[in-house]
DNA sequence: CAGTTCGCCTGGGGGC
DNA sequence: TGCCCCCAGGCGAACT
């Protein structure tokens, strides 16, 4: 699924082949990813457009267009494909890549912006120009990016208090900060040595300066590597990033052992999740 | 208000 | 091999 190094990199790959590429016809086949209209305004509306900026804010894409702000969610296995003609989306597998396109926007040199989703998950929204769109009502539950440089320590330390809610939850609660995932936050909390399972309001100010060190170092890392691509998401280009090989802890199995201590991993759920961490160096308080 | 549960989706994996 | 069932997971809505 991707997480804010993953979308980072979609980002800035489609900042790279879209910068000022004019949308001369769109498409939504499937109503639901065109969240807050009608899908005839949401295609209407797109047409004409051109990509002026993008942005990211936690796990969503902000485009910036001439007269709109187009805000997009992959959730988890969505992926933007890059065609160079519709000749070519034709030419796609009917049963494994055509059928899961629910968004087609042909861009003026030819070339197809396809969005891709096999589950469906995945959501678009189409506002008037903000001047603010931080502030648009879809971001309304999402906090500071936690590669946000003005998050601190203290501030999530005030936040965390609040919260009995196990400190991988308060990670993954993306108004508290946004962006991390269920792999990240595995890691963040391993490379910080805290139980995923402790209470937000127990840890101290040095506990969240070691979380947010781990935050800053795991997620930048990742974004040099071209983020994770294990499981279920991938780019829809066929290229993968390789942060797969550092992960310490998500996703271990039974013969997988702790970096630190050659200790054995262990998989637990916490809130519903799938969890993995090291008991012997996470220890709870 | 804080916390928990549910529903959305589909392919893939486990069980037999 | 084939079939069925259940699970994964982010997020908002509904509920306690």
């Amino acid at each position: 699924m991707p997480e804010a190094p993953e979308v980072q990199n979609v980002i800035t790959y489609l900042a790279d082949q879209l910068q000022d590429a004019k949308i001369v016809d769109a498409r939504i086949l499937h109503p639901k990813l065109a969240a807050n209209l009608p899908v005839d305004a949401f295609c209407t509306m797109l047409k004409n457009q051109h990509f002026r900026k993008f942005e990211r804010l936690g796990k969503y894409l902000h485009f910036q267009l001439d007269d709109l702000d187009l805000i997009a969610h992959l959730r988890m296995e969505g992926k933007f494909l890059i065609l160079d003609s519709m000749a070519d989306v034709d030419a796609l597998d009917p049963v494994k890549d055509r059928k899961h396109i629910h968004a087609l926007f042909t861009l003026e040199d030819g070339r197809v912006l396809c969005y891709k989703d096999t589950r469906k998950f995945g959501r678009m929204y189409l506002y008037p120009k903000a001047a603010n769109w931080q502030a648009l009502p879809v971001l309304a539950n999402v906090g500071k990016d936690a590669l946000d440089p003005s998050l601190t320590a203290q501030e999530l330390l005030e936040k965390g208090k609040k919260r009995k809610i196990p400190v991988k939850t308060f990670l993954l609660d993306q108004k508290a900060i946004a962006g991390i995932g269920n792999i990240y936050a595995d890691e963040i909390l391993f490379h910080a040595g805290i139980s995923p399972a402790t209470p937000a309001c127990h840890l101290d100010l040095e506990d969240w300066t070691r979380i947010l060190d781990a935050t800053r170092a795991l997620l930048n890392r990742a974004i040099e590597l071209g983020g994770t691509t294990i499981r279920s998401f991938s780019y829809g280009d066929g290229h993968a990033g390789s942060f797969q090989n550092e992960l310490a802890v998500h996703g271990k199995d039974k013969e997988d052992l702790c970096k630190n201590c050659q200790g054995k991993i262990v998989q637990t759920r916490i809130n519903g999740r799938s969890t993995w961490y090291c008991p012997n160096c996470q220890q709870e308080k």
